[in-house]
RNA sequence: GGCGGCGUAGCCAAGUGGUAAGGCAGAGGUCUGCAAAACCUUUAUUCAUCGGUUCAAUUCCGAUCGCCGCCUCCA
């Protein structure tokens, strides 16, 4: 059975969808002010994996994955360029989704954007403030946190000891404030700023954290199962998400809170504002493929800190080199009909193991090791001509549902060569055969500058690309 | 100051009260005309250190050292 250890509780549980088979799940995704670096993209790997598990495990699936695409940055960026939010983040956007595709993400069924659900945002402010849960102050909208006795229930925080409560920060907010805790749900701004919605109580823009309350509640209703986002998010961003909905509704939230921890490298957080960060886009460019920066994020259980090393990438990129030759091999694989049951044996061992590792809070380093004990067994079998046509087509499927959670054998090969690379090819051929080797290695070498590696097996030629 | 996480082979790391998964890199070998790929063998008497509990601890408890994070915009 699926577990996962939900933030909220502190507690591993086993998982039950609150409302039939469907599952309801929402991730908060980027601010798109910049590009996203790997960082985030471990988070968001990781929310596919668990997106794709939930399907494996067949429950059916409404999934929000939203984009922050308002907030002071952006709007100082977009004035200062003198071009509008829209206009600001499109590059981004368009950005993002390019590299969230190269990394072999599932789009989720609803990626709303903060600035579309503003009535949303003025809908709750509304109810917030009708119930005493808010109040005015200056123009400004303001959570009054006193009214909400749980909050710091996700996060834990110990105001008493922190050091805004401790004296140790000056609070060097200027509106004014109830309590110092307490956090903007509407900004105030004038007439003369390019940036403002009209609402009931005033012109102002929203919060930065009342998008993903209404954007949630609109798309999963009051209460749903499922909520993630990277572990920075843990507080203030999704315990103000829980005083603003629980406040509003009375009703509970969200029910399981999965945070991604951060990627580090040489012992370090990587993170914008340090500047020690790699976007997917700087390690394309160096050569490294897609699908080993998957892995390599993949590779690590999303609780835990990873540290990025290129020696891990490089290495990344052997392992998925040597899993897409696997696949190929079993599929062009030779076989007599039959079923060899040792096979057979073998994958329902392998399938059970990574289900569950899965199962295991998305124990990903153990259901690799699972992936990795059914190639190694299977190669031997290989090796020793054991294959049958059926136990071919037991792999094959069994590789299908790892991929279909995992994302990590890439796209099959089923390209065709042109012609005179084919005849170049079966001249080789005929070259070995009558061991004029000189010139079977002359055709290898040249296709190689072309990027086309060939293999003598014993039951042919096999080419990949380079 | 408050809260939390981590320290396992050259590197990335999983894990458990009963004696260390997996990947990468390295070494030797098989196969091959040579390669490539694959396979086989091999690489931690040991899990930061010191105590304690236990028949038994890397795993539990305590202390120490080191590292990281959140509490402030970042996944």
């Amino acid at each position: 059975m699926l577990k996962f250890h939900n933030n909220l509780s502190g507690q591993t549980e086993e998982f039950t969808p609150l409302d039939g088979n469907t599952v309801k799940l929402y991730i908060c995704g980027p601010t798109v002010w910049n590009f996203a670096h790997i960082g985030n993209f471990r988070t968001f790997i990781f929310g596919d994996v668990l997106r794709r598990y939930l399907k494996f495990k067949g429950y059916d699936l409404t999934h929000v994955f939203n984009l922050t695409d308002v907030d002071d940055r952006i709007i100082n960026e977009a004035k200062k360029a003198e071009i509008s939010i829209d206009e600001f983040t499109a590059p981004f956007i368009t950005a993002f989704w390019e590299d969230f595709d190269s990394l072999g993400n599932e789009r989720p069924e609803i990626t709303p954007r903060a600035t579309e659900h503003i009535a949303e945002m003025i809908e709750i402010i509304e109810k917030l403030l009708a119930n005493g849960h808010a109040y005015q102050s200056e123009g400004s909208i303001y959570y009054r946190i006193s009214a909400f006795p749980e909050y710091g229930k996700l996060s834990k925080i110990n105001f008493a000891g922190n050091i805004t409560g401790g004296g140790g920060r000056v609070d060097t907010d200027k509106y004014d404030k109830e309590n110092a805790q307490d956090f903007a749900l509407w900004k105030f701004v004038d007439e003369t700023e390019p940036t403002g919605w009209d609402a009931s109580f005033g012109r102002g823009r929203p919060g930065w954290h009342i998008e993903c309350s209404a954007m949630s509640m609109k798309y999963l209703g009051e209460t749903f199962d499922i909520h993630a986002g990277g572990i920075d998010l843990q507080f203030p961003h999704h315990e103000n998400e829980i005083a603003q909905s629980e406040g509003a509704t009375g009703k509970l939230f969200a029910k399981t809170w999965l945070h991604g921890e951060f990627l580090k490298i040489d012992d370090v957080t990587m993170s914008k504002s340090k500047g020690n960060f790699f976007t997917f886009r700087d390690l394309h460019a160096q050569g490294y493929s897609a699908l080993a920066i998957r892995y390599l994020l993949l590779s690590v259980p999303y609780r835990h800190q990873l540290n990025f090393t290129f020696e891990g990438l490089q290495g990344a990129e052997s392992t998925v080199k040597r899993l897409q030759d696997f696949r190929r091999r079993v599929a062009e694989y030779r076989a007599e009909t039959g079923l060899n049951g040792e096979v057979e044996r073998i994958v329902l061992d392998a399938l059970r193991e990574f289900e569950t590792a899965m199962n295991d809070d998305l124990n990903t380093s153990v259901a690799l090791s699972a992936v990795h004990n059914l190639v190694k067994e299977i190669n031997v079998a290989l090796s020793n001509d054991a294959l049958q046509a059926d136990d071919k087509d037991l792999i094959l499927e069994a590789i299908s549902k790892f991929d279909a959670v995992l994302g990590i054998f890439g796209k099959e090969n089923q390209e065709m060569l042109d012609a005179d690379i084919e005849n170049l090819i079966a001249e080789r051929q005929e070259a070995r055969r009558s061991r004029n080797f000189a010139r079977s290695d002359e055709i290898r070498d040249s296709l190689a500058e072309k990027g086309i590696i060939l293999e003598d097996t014993k039951d042919g030629v096999r080419w990949k690309r380079r």
